[in-house]
DNA sequence: TAGATTGTTAATCGATTAACAATC
DNA sequence: TAGATTGTTAATCGATTAACAATC
């Protein structure tokens, strides 16, 4: 993915939410500078990782001296989009489309949350942060007039290719995918980011195996 | 991360559980076999690295047929754990434990719900799948007599350090984070995976950021 | 047997680490 | 100025892809 003309290794762009994490940390302590090998240390990473990441951006530190941790926080925001505002809604108001509609850390990061659609009468209505759940039928003249940025997809997973569409059909921007099946899209338009919950848990069950069969042998 | 004496890097591990969906949707579909070259085709990546990845853990494919869906899935549920049974509890009956304590994948994949603790006298005691949720304080004789193999972390982050510290002192085997805060251990016994949902909202919002300025510019 | 497709070695590509000149 | 630390180039390491002999 390209920023200013170079090309940004994927890898690179992922490890950007951890920085601004441990520099949102190092703020809140008023430290206001740091070197490379001092941050390298809190991370458990490489200086010259540090120094090579940062450097895809533009060079934000001075010789002598290290980073101003404010400024590259900023800088790392700005990076990411976090100062877009970007407008969010949650499609599936299920147990966890409902826990990520109240999770606050989405919007500490600048995400605004617009919208929540579902099909079940259960649960069209109802208000989740503020936000009453709209039928899955006004999905359409929401985009037409509110114009949504991002969704975050909590659907099972037979209903995701359908919903997905739809979204795409609409405009949307970018989708973040919760639903146990993968997204087809021709569209070069869209970003797709996908987090399967049970994956996680999964390699985490590989290593807790290999480190018993370890300790047993 | 050793497999039969080979290193397994970490990278092929993480593709695991993708391979164990796409195989577990041709099982469904009756599909018998499949040749490297076909699944590459469906699931976006190369042969080459297919047969790679599959040979880390020994060759179960056959010259000239190609590899059996049902034993090659048998395979990597046996490779990941998914055989074992492992008790889980969640720590943490906010929103997302309680989300997560209904996530019907989590027993679908193999994995126990053993229990569910919390601070708040608000859920104490709440049944939440078929689960009471316990006070915290009895974490310690719970895990004496029940021996939990994981624990789902989703307590506020400024809990999460002291959280993880008790449950590995009662000897848990690994720890699922949703916590935004990184645990900290010398202990080499227990796996940590950390699963930071704002991150993929962050980095999902870079790609977007990044796919509206190249349509403008 | 002939054709298909694996398992595996070799070649390429990309990412990480090391080193150090530039410079604050 | 001297010391510290970046930005950046070069060296190393690891992962992916290509190629093909082995073999079902």
């Amino acid at each position: 993915m390209n920023y200013n003309g170079k090309t940004v290794p994927t890898v690179v762009i992922k490890r950007l939410p951890r920085y601004y994490r441990y520099l949102g940390e190092l703020l809140k302590q008023d430290i206001v500078r740091i070197s490379s090998e001092a941050l390298s240390r809190k991370m458990n990473v490489t200086a010259s990782q540090i120094r090579q990441d940062f450097n895809y951006f533009g060079g934000f530190g001075q010789q002598g001296y290290g980073y101003n941790i404010e400024h590259l926080y900023q800088t790392i925001g700005d990076i990411l989009g976090l100062n877009e505002g970007y407008r969010t809604i949650i499609v599936g108001a299920g147990n966890l489309g409902r826990a990520l509609a109240n999770h606050t850390t989405f919007a500490k990061r600048g995400f605004v949350l617009a919208g929540i659609f579902d099909t079940s009468e259960e649960v069209i209505g109802r208000v989740i942060n503020g936000i009453t759940v709209m039928p899955m039928t006004e999905l359409e003249n929401f985009m037409r007039e509110s114009t949504p940025d991002i969704a975050i997809l909590t659907v099972p997973k037979h209903a995701v290719q359908a919903v997905a569409d739809r979204l795409i059909e609409g405009g949307i921007k970018g989708l973040l995918n919760f639903s146990y099946a993968e997204i087809d899209t021709e569209d070069k338009t869209v970003a797709i980011e996908n987090v399967h919950l049970s994956d996680s848990l999964m390699t985490l069950s590989y290593d807790i195996k290999r480190m018993s069969e370890e300790a047993e042998g």
